[in-house]
DNA sequence: GAGCACACTTAGAACTCTGACT
DNA sequence: AGTCAGAGTTCTAAGTGTGCTC
């Protein structure tokens, strides 16, 4: 399996290197000059959209935004993720469900409402002081807490009422949430193109700025200390973090590497260092592993206090105001410079991704809102105010010349509607001319490119970009007709070589188009996962089971989906260590099964022979109920063994963060009386909101 | 129709947090 | 109270889809 994994990697690899090889080509001017030629284009005036390519603009709604920019007040929602951030992470922010936005655009409020908002800061303050110091004086503080939000009188440590107390809290705030959730799927549309009416937010969170080396850690150049200057610091820093990793003993790496560090370099320095193997950075790693060390040995309070600060940064920069709604943004800090980390065999790995400045970036919002502020001495490349686009801003990265964008967490409305389409899509279910079964008909064709796009389409299902052998080698169900067509396409062909290289996806989307309009390879991948999902839970799942079995047969379920859609990824470096640990577990509840047995034998004896003695009766009864727990136990644990030897190779969550159908899992869940949050966690539940509010429990895919 | 730019979505490694266990 | 595995989150590279240009 795990050469399988290095295949793909290869293949893909393999199917980039072409793109990637002109990239490089056509950079003899390193770095830069991809840049160039992107940054020639981007250099067009505030007023055009997307560097003057003539994209279907669509004016910025006027009047309506414009209030809700001067006064947003009124009409934001505060989303429930926001307190579920807190009521789930505990020391993360929160806030009261009605209060209103603290957002970019802080109005001045009436002063009762002042008050009012400041009485629930408070409220909020020391809710958060609460959660802060639970893990330092637990009980007290949730008593403390608790009282503040219900009259609840123990004042004693622990307790299991307590325990279920919090957690009734927990469930009310989380139903709550649910209720004050902006339930936009229940709300009129957009006309087409219209991404938003009303847009704000604080820009993006820059990185800080480098801290030069302590004057006790140097750098050596064939043996001799050499104080660089800053920039070729930094870069040095670079390298030196990484020491522990592969990375730095490869040679495309290394030379990569080198090359761009010169480039950071004085004049003298450039003359000095000629040779990377020269070069010991031993002190600057040390002193990298020893800051990381001192992170992890920190106490609690600074830990916290780090904590605050990032929460901070999360407050202010991690938001936006998208049509008077609160959301929250997915990733809003610019990425820090340091070593491009390409996978696979990336000719481009180990070049140096440079520092953003507010200069290389465009911000993107209502024309209306308050424009971010650059940082202080800075501007921004260009603002624009482009609804037909997500994105708040962009940049566009030196490595490979792509666009960066900051765009809205997973959960949010742009988002979700969007994903959402696709299970639409995949609903339809390609009334009439299934793609599999036209596919056959596709075989006996005589036009080569029918023949090409035919197994194409089994080809989204199975492991991508494989040799047929390789195919084989697993064992796929191919029937003989794809076979023999499959057999064409390995006809000059390597092994690992790309199968379908004659093959685009523009030419297999026109094909799948035709069968049925809006379908493409993305669709039908989700419609296969998502057929195949809810097949397996009716295969897999009994109502009688009891929730232990239920939830195996899920995961089995979304595994053969996983497999399906070929989702692997190398098993967790503590693998091995971790399933020894639970062998030697179940091993050892092994044996105090057997010990419990021979007492549970020696105790039925003992009653046999001394008649009916009440005690000895229960001490049989006791000894029964031991051993019953024992083997519970045991088997719980063998499940579990089985269930991560399975999945050891698998990723899961992919398939089913982005290609199963939601509703088949939640109606699933209904149907089987297993709550929503057994299979989903807090952040798929954010996402896949719209189906736990609206599918029923007949639903069928 | 090939190729490109842009705007996304997907993938999975790296990192961080949590809570069960000792 | 400390440890550690596993769950959850963040980060960013890579892939996909669409529309445009030549």
């Amino acid at each position: 399996m795990g050469r399988e994994k290095d295949a793909k990697g290869e293949g893909k690899a393999k199917h980039k290197a072409k793109k990637l090889k002109e990239l490089s080509d056509s950079e003899s001017a390193g770095p830069g000059g991809d840049t160039t030629k992107y940054s020639v284009k981007s250099t067009t005036s505030t007023e055009k959209t997307h560097n003057g390519k003539s994209r279907k603009k669509v004016k910025t709604p006027k009047t309506e935004s414009l209030e809700a920019a001067s006064s947003p007040r009124e009409s934001v929602k505060e989303e429930p993720e926001d307190n579920d951030f807190t009521a789930n992470k505990g020391l993360k922010r929160k806030r009261m469900k009605d209060e209103p936005m603290e957002g970019p655009s802080n109005s001045t409020a009436t002063p009762t409402s002042k008050k009012k908002n400041k009485r629930h800061g408070q409220e909020e303050e020391s809710d958060r002081e609460a959660q802060k110091k639970k893990s330092k004086k637990r009980t007290e503080k949730t008593v403390k807490k608790e009282e503040g939000e219900h009259p609840v009188s123990k004042r004693t440590k622990k307790t299991k009422e307590e325990i279920a107390e919090a957690r009734l809290v927990k469930i009310k705030k989380k139903e709550e949430e649910e209720q004050s959730r902006w339930r936009w799927w229940e709300e009129e549309k957009y006309e087409d193109g219209v991404k938003w009416k009303f847009l704000e937010h604080k820009g993006p969170f820059f990185p800080p700025e480098y801290q030069p080396l302590p004057d006790n850690v140097n750098f050596y150049y064939d043996g001799k200390k050499v104080k660089l200057s800053l920039a070729a610091e930094e870069v040095a820093l670079f390298f030196a973090q990484m020491l522990d990793h592969e990375y730095t003993t490869k040679k495309v790496f290394r030379e990569n590497y080198f090359k761009d560090w010169r480039k950071e370099m004085t004049h003298e320095e450039r003359s000095l260092i000629k040779d990377l193997d020269k070069c010991d950075f031993g002190e600057i790693h040390a002193m990298h592993k020893a800051k990381v060390e001192a992170r992890k040995n920190m106490t609690k309070e600074e830990k916290l206090v780090l904590k605050e600060a990032n929460q901070k940064i999360v407050d202010e920069y991690g938001y936006c105001l998208l049509d008077h709604h609160k959301e929250r943004i997915g990733n809003f800090k610019i990425e820090p410079p340091g070593l491009f980390r390409g996978r696979g065999e990336h000719p481009k790995q180990g070049m140096l991704k440079k520092r953003i400045q507010p200069e290389d970036v465009i911000i993107n919002c209502s024309r209306e809102s308050r424009v971010p502020v650059p940082p202080a001495g800075h501007r921004w490349k260009e603002v624009r105010h482009d609804n037909s686009v997500t994105w708040l801003a962009s940049w566009t990265e030196n490595i490979q010349g792509a666009i960066k964008y900051i765009m809205l967490n997973a959960n949010s409305k742009l988002k979700v509607e969007k994903d959402w389409g696709k299970h639409f899509a995949g609903k339809l279910k390609f009334s009439g001319q299934h793609p599999k079964t036209s596919k056959t008909q596709d075989l006996k064709t005589n036009k080569p490119r029918e023949k090409l796009e035919g197994p194409s389409c089994w080809e989204i299902g199975i492991p991508r970009g494989k040799a047929p052998n390789s195919l084989l080698q697993k064992g796929a169900p191919v029937i003989r007709k794809v076979f023999k067509n499959l057999k064409l396409f390995l006809v000059n062909k390597e092994p690992g070589d790309d199968l379908f290289d004659r093959l685009n996806t523009a030419m297999l989307n026109k094909h799948l188009s035709s069968l049925m309009p809006g379908l493409t390879a993305k669709v039908f991948r989700t419609y296969n996962a998502s057929i195949t999902l809810q097949q397996q839970l009716k295969e897999l799942t009994n109502k009688s089971d009891n929730l232990a079995e239920k939830l195996l047969s899920y995961n089995r379920a979304n595994r053969a989906v996983a497999i399906l859609c070929n989702h692997q990824r190398a098993p967790p470096k503590t693998f091995d260590q971790s399933m020894a640990n639970l062998q030697a577990k179940i091993d050892a509840r092994k044996e105090t099964l057997a010990l419990a047995k021979t007492e549970l034998k020696q105790a039925k004896k003992e009653a046999k022979n001394k008649g009916s003695d009440p005690k000895l009766q229960t001490l049989v009864e006791r000894k029964k109920a031991a051993v019953k727990r024992c083997e519970e136990q045991l088997l719980k644990m063998e499940v579990q063994a089985t269930d991560r030897e399975e999945n050891k190779q698998i990723a899961l969550s992919t398939s089913k963060l982005n290609y199963l159908d939601p509703r088949i899992s939640v109606a699933w869940c209904k149907n089987m009386e297993v709550p929503v949050d057994k299979i989903y966690n807090k952040t798929q539940r954010d996402k896949f909101a719209w189906a736990i509010d609206m599918t029923e429990e007949d639903f069928e895919f």
